[in-house]
DNA sequence: AATTAGCACTCACTCTCTTAGAGTGCTAAA
DNA sequence: TTTAGCACTCTAAGAGAGTGAGTGCTAATT
């Protein structure tokens, strides 16, 4: 392996990214980066082939990179694209528009503009909640035997869920039941707010209080919503609209997407590029995944991810998803200044 | 035109829609229902292309039926399948499972297991909430200086929304400006909730409440909400499962889903058949949607539809649909006995 | 007058065969 | 080590030919 191996192995990449074509050696020795002739493009070709670097569709056909090729040009090769300092302005300002609110908003935002820069499906998981502290939690009458159980957290989520339960309650009992949440449950973190927590808080009742079991029971589901990541795909239209993906595995995909979640969510740093051929969650053929953690304070809160055709310009790509995602790292690190005053207000 | 001839089209239309092949002569001839030779049923299959009702891809293939031909025998020809007590039993149970809880849960229940049903993609637009009533309105503090509006309807659904505000309120002016809002907000209407309403609220509010406005403009944002019909999709996936689909037509559509609502919302009764190429804002070709009303005390709330090839069995599709809708229209009739209940609790 | 048998004709589809061209691999010369 | 030259390979595109399902028309039959 040589200096003038990986500039052709780049070439090649980057000719047949832009073509969708395999790449001849003749189209290659005619690049002014190459001052070498086609036959020497050839040799070193076939070594690169050899080392599984490139392939061939077929003995008369030009050369295409192969997944190996691909991953050896991200990690060592290309030479990410840096944005114009007009683009991150733009792109500041899209995630401003609405979404400095709520870090829900603010990450949807972010999720959207991905997809679209990239024409490539978007996709974010956010397990940050997980992460933040149950500000507030209310039981609200909505009709005859229906009552709203309310959770609000530090970071700005609010759930809500009606359950029935078998008698209406007086207000006395109303006002005591909440007093009792508020004690037991606001303060606390969502990932404590675990199913035995709440199992022991309903055993911690007195007698009077087992009618409201419901509500707890609705208070539990809220929490496990809360929990559990959820993925928010944007862009899925792309994917449908390039022509190396089979159309029918894109359906698949999208049915079955919530399996992406674990992988997702395997812990790493920087930047990681997964293929659909050598993966089993992810299963499109000729597909690539690109994935970036964004943090909270720096705690890995969540994934954010560009999902793609293999034949696909990652120096353009990587940028802007390490731009969007260190954008939301700094953006829900600094909002949650409120944490502390959502409790100091009480 | 004559009996024969309906015969003939109406056997040409199951057999299409059953095999999806363009249907000759002789396998019409060769029907148990069909006593004439298969030069006749050309004769007659000649007469049917001239009047429209069914096309020739090119002279030496079958016949298959024109939009007017499925017209046709949608209105005039087909036998409705009745559905089984059995399967009628599923159903309710389908809905029953946890759909009666609230109607939005209800009418979800119902789209997904039509969906399933029909194997294609099932579509609701609901503006029930426009007919029901505001049962109940919270504000609740969430963190330094944001505070959740939360509106409740009769109907059972819940909204809400955080909101900033200048200043955070003491209890005293928190617990006033709740009292203000359920005395002028609990009890009327949805419909009534407009903007106009909203700023005439504004206006008659003390100097010392403007501050509060955010709050106002919040609830008027969610009452925006509530008004405007949703529409919810199931069951897209399927449209790519179908052959007869352009991808990137079902791309384009589902990108563009939102224009069905026009659509749905035009007053009619019974059922309502569209069909891709002749409308404006349902552009799939080779598509049909088949629509029917619900009904909440026998006004109209909402539409129930189904999208799938053109080349669908309607016999079997529309029954389902009516089932459905007409099942919908029932419960969510009666269930609101609530309705009164809901107000009497406070 | 309506129906049917018979037959010529049409046209998509499938095969096979051919040709053109892009690209390779190898060899020998520079 | 690099390059020019050349034979070789394999696909893609196109041309013809054969097949068969299905039609449209005509003349005979009921």
């Amino acid at each position: 392996m040589n200096e003038r191996k990986l500039k052709i192995l780049a070439a090649v990449v980057e000719e047949y990214v832009r073509t969708g074509e395999p790449v001849g050696s003749k189209t290659i020795a005619a690049m002014p980066q190459i001052h070498v002739s086609a036959a020497t493009v050839r040799n070193d070709m076939a070594s690169l082939e050899q080392m599984g670097l490139l392939e061939h569709p077929h003995t008369s056909a030009g050369r295409m990179p192969t997944i190996g090729g691909y991953r050896l040009y991200i990690e060592k090769l290309m030479q990410p694209a840096s944005l114009p300092e007009e683009e991150r302005e733009r792109l500041d300002e899209m995630l401003a528009e609405q979404g400095a609110m709520t870090e829900e908003l603010l990450i949807e935002n972010a999720t959207t503009a991905l997809a679209e820069l990239t024409q490539c499906a978007a996709v974010v998981s956010d397990i940050s909640p997980r992460f933040s502290v149950i500000s507030r939690v209310e039981v609200i009458p909505a009709g005859r035997r229906m009552y709203v159980v309310l959770l609000i957290t530090s970071g700005g989520a609010i759930k809500n869920k009606a359950c029935r339960l078998e008698f209406d309650l007086t207000d006395e009992q109303l006002a005591l039941f909440s007093q009792f949440l508020a004690e037991n449950i606001e303060g606390i973190s969502v990932e404590e707010l675990s199913e035995e927590r709440m199992a022991q808080l309903t055993a911690a009742m007195s007698a009077y209080m087992l009618s409201m079991a419901p509500l707890v029971q609705g208070i539990c589901e809220l929490s496990r919503d809360l929990r559990q990541r959820a993925l928010m795909f944007r862009g899925e239209q792309n994917l449908f609209s390039c022509e190396e993906l089979d159309k029918m595995e894109v359906v698949h995909f999208i049915e079955h997407k919530d399996e992406l979640a674990g992988l997702l969510d395997d812990s790493f740093s920087g930047i990681r590029v997964v293929f659909g051929e050598d993966n089993d969650h992810f299963v499109i053929g000729n597909s690539s995944m690109i994935v970036s953690k964004y943090r909270k304070k720096g705690h890995n809160v969540g994934s954010l991810g560009v999902i793609g055709p293999m034949r696909l310009d990652y120096a353009k790509v990587i940028p802007y998803l390490e731009y969007f995602s260190q954008k939301i790292s700094d953006l829900i690190s600094e909002e949650n200044d409120d944490d502390s005053g959502a409790r100091r207000r009480r």
